[in-house]
RNA sequence: GGUCUCGUGGCCGAGAGGCUUAGGCAAAGGUCUGCAAAACCUUCUACAGCGGUUCGAAUCCGCUCGAGACCUCCA
């Protein structure tokens, strides 16, 4: 690969150079949604963070395997309750009905924000034997128990003879004792109070439930990251991403089962997305400082004066590092959104031009060296704002090539070839980012041709209460009119 | 309470020891325009507070204040 990419491996707490396992090839395991519920708004960010890792990579020339989970079983509530469960309860569904729900839920928001989908989703329930080996494997090795038909991981155990454990997340074991809580399930069966359920014998009125060597029960939570990653990408492989609430217990957990089972490390560079605030603090339910990405798009909500488009909320995102915590304000929305129309209209603006057939313009150095900046920009640790802003400065020339302020002559047609390349590859490719109001609709472009041409006579005409009534009238239809020099152009609202 | 992260101009947000006026939005002035919008040009120079290290700090260290994450379900 020519592009050398950086990226902070949270791991070693450092940015690190990115050299995959395999020359061209990547591997590439994100942490997925419960599907107990509707997808929160900030789920939404992280994945169209690593949707945008996915895809730069990809753009750059690696072949990546993307596999991102749908955890459908074990993930327990405070009171012990299986997530999915009590969904179920509510709702009065069957459990796998929940599931649906929300997995196709959460499917749909993500074609909303324009990612790619995984090349592999799998299922912790479609995964039960793959589990049930893996904790095999863990007791075999010494690192876990059983009890009354449940199956502890021994983190002391494993801490003291391999030394990985809390590596990721900068927890010693001797603290984990004083900090954890004893209200805890089942927390009489654990030898140490950091060890976590692997296995877990099932109640009789529990409905989700298989058998196995232990009881008839369900495999703890963490453990399908662990076998479904094993699975589909190996005993070690490149990239393991999530929120940064999963470091812990859920990765570090994670690296305990690996490295428990098989001796290995699952992943080569860890990489966490930052927290999505509104107004300043933690989204919550309970206090009601909280907005679903269907409020946000609806504008149906106190915190926003207006709806946003997902485009813009995802071009919000953007502008805004992955590792870094992202306050979602009403004044942001908005800023966002004209940015992101400045954007769109430059990049409909350098599709058209055309500079000159042969020979070097005196912008071509310039405008190059911004575009190659932009992408250059992303390999350090795919920072989106810093690609952003290369590209914004790009505008003001798109801007003046297209109106005559600038001269086509100074330009020269490979040059623009090549800024095109990088600048749509960025917004479109590696982006996802794409025109909303891009009218894929002749009829319209052939009515506004049409009634543009008749104001043109008026206002040749000095007619102006005729030229004045077309565009206000087209104003108030949400279509704003745009005179220059040479002509009127159009666009919506 | 413990562990960790962070605090940047009117707002959002990059940067991380000495040239970046990063960028977006807003505001002001100007060019253009029948008017307007858009566009373009120009202006607005900040790094929570207090100490310290250094020739030099927004960037390193300490303390204070404030915010957030994890420890307990959460991306």
């Amino acid at each position: 690969m020519e592009k050398k990419i950086q990226l902070y491996n949270s791991i070693s707490r450092q940015k690190e150079e990115f050299k995959p396992i395999h020359d061209t090839h990547v591997g590439m395991y994100v942490c997925g949604p419960t599907v107990y519920s509707d997808v929160h708004l900030g789920n939404c960010r992280t994945f169209i963070s690593f949707d945008i890792i996915f895809r730069y990579l990809k753009f750059i020339g690696y072949k990546v395997r993307y596999v991102r989970n749908i955890t459908d079983v074990g993930h327990l509530l405070d009171d012990g309750e299986d997530r999915i469960l009590k969904g179920a309860r509510l709702q009065q569904l069957e459990p796998m009905e929940v599931v649906q729900k929300y997995t196709n839920g959460f499917h749909a928001m993500m074609r909303i924000f324009n990612t790619e989908e995984p090349s592999i989703e799998p299922r912790a329930t479609g995964h039960i034997v793959e589990q049930i080996e893996m904790v095999q494997q863990i007791i075999d090795n010494g690192y876990a128990y059983e009890a009354n038909g449940s199956v502890y991981f021994d983190t002391l155990k494993f801490a003291q003879s391999t030394g990985e454990y809390g590596k990721l997340s900068g927890r010693v074991i001797e603290e984990l004792v004083a900090e954890s809580r004893d209200n805890l399930k089942n927390q009489d069966e654990k030898r140490h109070p950091s060890d976590f359920a692997i296995w877990m014998k099932a109640a009789p009125e529990h409905i989700m439930k298989w058998n196995s060597p232990w009881s008839i029960g369900f495999p703890g939570w963490h453990l399908e990251c662990s076998a479904m990653s094993t699975k589909y990408l190996g005993t070690h492989f490149d990239i393991h991403g999530g929120g940064n609430d999963l470091k812990f217990p859920h990765h570090e957990n994670e690296i305990a089962q690996n490295i428990g089972s098989c001796g290995c490390h699952p992943a080569k560079y860890w990489l966490h997305t930052n927290m999505l605030l509104l107004n300043g603090k933690k989204m919550s339910k309970s206090d009601g400082n909280t907005i679903s990405p269907l409020e946000l798009f609806s504008g149906d909500s106190v915190h926003i004066s207006q709806g946003y488009s997902p485009m813009v909320v995802k071009f919000f995102m953007l502008q805004a590092h992955y590792s870094a915590p992202l306050d979602l304000t009403d004044e942001g929305l908005q800023a966002a959104e004209k940015g992101f129309k400045r954007l769109m209209e430059a990049s409909k603006i350098l599709s058209k031009l055309q500079g000159l057939n042969a020979g070097k313009g005196s912008l071509d150095e310039e405008m190059i060296g911004l575009a190659d900046a932009a992408l250059t920009e992303m390999s350090d640790d795919f920072s989106t704002p810093k690609a952003l802003a290369k590209l914004f400065e790009l505008v003001p020339k798109i801007n003046s090539l297209g109106d005559g302020k600038l001269s086509l002559n100074d330009v020269s047609d490979t040059a623009l070839d090549h800024v095109r390349q990088s600048f749509h590859g960025l917004i479109f490719d590696v982006f996802g980012l794409k025109d909303e109001q891009a009218g894929e609709n002749n009829a319209v472009d052939g009515l506004m041709n049409l009634i543009l041409s008749i104001r043109q006579k008026a206002r040749a005409n000095k007619d102006w209460p005729t030229s004045d009534e077309i565009r206000d009238g087209l104003k108030a239809a949400g279509i704003v009119v745009k005179d220059s020099k040479d002509g009127s152009s159009w666009t919506y609202e």
